[in-house]
DNA sequence: GCCGCGGTTATGTATATACATATTGAAACG
DNA sequence: CGTTTCAATATGTATATACATAACCGCGGC
């Protein structure tokens, strides 16, 4: 397992007092022992009851109304909303850190490089306009002396121009362009696919084993950065998502 | 393409003051002409620029650092933060919206239904402690005239009781935990696998092709509610998530 | 009975103010 | 020269206050 979701969990520390009113009422709620539609006690109540101003209170509440764990109605009070879609926050970790936290030796392999000008495929991929250059990389990583991921990228040179001096033999594509472009914006698509031969041969497998495909696209201030696609080796891979309804 | 992650951007709404702030900042870090590291501006400049209180600077900044956009620093200022992680949001609907939103006609059937002692391999999929009695259920999402999801479930009836009074024909047991059990927190798993025989006979698809699988384990208050095994007919699904530091 | 009107109410936003706290940089001291 | 002390500073939290806004309620007129 990897990809492992970190959660926020805030303990220990004095809460100062908004924090505090806040998780007394999210663990009512979550406990269940407020019920969705419940409503919960009025701001001039919380405000008796902690003894507080109303300001206090009112940041409170405004947080778990972002949060989604309530529903505030003028005029008739705050009301625990019903859990409305399963979403959960999916955090994705540089492979090298996925791999190391298994346990095992990364190594990162370039396997070829290619410059051209954007080809109609790659403007799907990319979202891209024009047809700028772009470069073209694919590469594999390795856990021990097993392939792991094999990566499929383009980046788009018209957004980083400097990719254009880089080989990449040292370095893979996804920490040097974290390191050196702000992103503001990703796309990512999960599917399992069965492996072809090109990709079965560079992981090692079968062809026609089950692999998860995560594809992502990242945009920069509007402007089409990069596209990738890793595919993992069969079983070898699964992501894990975990959702607590946000408290901050 | 399913699945799709709805994002919040609210456009148009006169905005708030603080509001108006918030957004203005992240734009400028969003479009990297504030850059990782770069220092913001003090409160009491953003106070003098937009002639308005400390408080609600102050309001502005607290969620952009909570929003992890920004880190807060006590009498150094408030800096650009460099992207942490890739982390996404995973809205994951209904699967009777997911079809409609195809356009495709929904059916669900509902193929069998156990109640039982939990067995061992049973509480490692609840994560339970007792052996307490579980209802296992097998259930067949359609759309159109084919099987697009095959779902296999157990339901802690220590923590629902009222579901062993519950055939499943109608509703399918998705969206009836949802309308009766508040949950507290989620945790989801993504994989590929091939379709073994029986999954492949449900499905209606050949054995050993690639399948989504997504299992999900459901809490309340503390207590296991049920565990959720989806797998989707191959090359039919696909998950979306997006990616966009919240403003919230 | 129906419609409109104003009052009441709870939340939404903003202000000025106050004090706590962490951190920095410089001055004072050994 | 190194260390301690102290004041300045930016943020963190909380208060009392004010007015805006949306929604509901009941009253009165027709």
């Amino acid at each position: 397992m990897s990809m492992i979701q970190t959660m926020d969990v805030d303990v220990g520390e004095p809460l100062s007092l908004h924090q505090r009113i806040l998780s007394d009422i999210s663990e009512r709620i979550l406990s269940g022992a407020w019920a969705p539609g419940h409503r919960i006690p009025f701001e001039h109540e919380l405000t008796a009851e902690y003894k507080c101003s109303r300001m206090t209170v009112n940041k409170a509440l405004s947080q778990l109304a972002k949060a989604g764990l309530i529903e505030r109605r003028r005029r008739s009070g705050s009301f625990v909303r019903r859990p409305q879609s399963q979403a959960a926050v999916l955090e994705i970790h540089d492979i090298r850190i996925e791999v190391e936290a298994l346990g095992l030796a990364y190594h990162y392999e370039r396997v070829a490089r290619h410059k051209r000008r954007s080809s109609a495929e790659d403007r799907t991929l990319l979202e891209l306009d024009s047809n700028g250059p772009v470069l073209a990389l694919e590469c594999r990583h390795f856990a021990g002396k097993r392939p792991f991921a094999h990566e499929q990228r383009l980046i788009n040179l018209a957004a980083v121009a400097e990719a254009a001096n880089e080989e990449f033999f040292a370095v893979a594509p996804g920490p040097w362009l974290i390191a050196r472009v702000p992103w503001s914006a990703a796309e990512h698509r999960i599917r399992a696919v069965a492996a072809d031969r090109h990709i079965a041969a560079a992981l090692d497998i079968e062809a026609g084993a089950a692999c998860l495909v995560v594809e992502r696209r990242t945009w920069s201030a509007e402007h089409p950065v990069t596209h990738v696609r890793f595919t993992y080796a069969a079983e070898s891979h699964m992501l894990v998502a975990r959702f607590t309804p946000s408290q901050r």
